[in-house]
DNA sequence: CAGAATCCGTTACGATACTG
DNA sequence: CAGTATCGTAACGGATTCTG
């Protein structure tokens, strides 16, 4: 009979897969990293400048409200002289941190095997 | 004593971490996506230009290109009328797997607590 | 079918300078 | 200290057209 039959390929994966909406929070070049940062407590952020080496002050202030603006941290100001400001995990940037961990895992092993990032294109 | 002691702070986690060797493959908007459909078996392009909706042939060409260049894919010719050619994971494709369904997971977790997700500044 | 080529918009990011 | 303002670059991505 002239039905058409399934060919004998892998199906795609079923639904639309729930990688965006992680992803629009870990993309970009320095967001992974204040999150990971951010992962053993509070921060300031003077404190994150220098642990994230080479971000300019622009950007990691852009990063640091973009995340605010989501939920995933927190800004404390503390009333010293001079200011203070401190930036922390929500519990829903905390969410994020096991992703995190599996991405920096693999990381580890492609290091291990002689992996070296090359350029886009 | 004068001594300049450690504030109470949390320290910043030691060394460079290994969050980049892995960000930098699946950064972008699709690469992720491409390594996610490809994790049941093999697939050809006119399949994955379906499987992730709105995608166009130039860009899906590019991370293709680049991925395969990256040792994450491969790409094979099929001698048929008209041409096929798959793409499936390399081993070392595969590892990144868990970091991807980690990703997913916890994409999942976001949008069971209704997270939607907000325009980039 | 599987792409390459071209044009063009958007934006993440860097550098520098300035402010409360 | 903790940013903001402004300028400029490069890479990502969309749309359309063309090819082996």
């Amino acid at each position: 009979m002239p039905i058409k039959v399934r060919k004998n390929r892998s199906e795609a994966p079923p639904p639309p897969c729930a990688l965006t909406e992680c992803m629009a929070i870990i993309e970009g070049a320095w967001a992974p990293n204040v999150i990971w940062q951010l992962r053993g407590g509070p921060r300031r952020f003077s404190e994150l400048r220098m642990d994230i080496p080479p971000i300019s002050a622009k950007v990691l202030s852009q990063r640091l409200r973009e995340l605010e603006q989501r939920g995933v941290i927190s800004r404390h100001v503390l009333a010293t002289t001079p200011p203070t400001v401190e930036y922390r995990l929500t519990p829903l940037g905390s969410e994020l941190l096991p992703a995190l961990n599996a991405i920096v895992e693999v990381g580890h092993k492609l290091k291990l095997a002689g992996f070296h990032a090359v350029q886009r294109s």
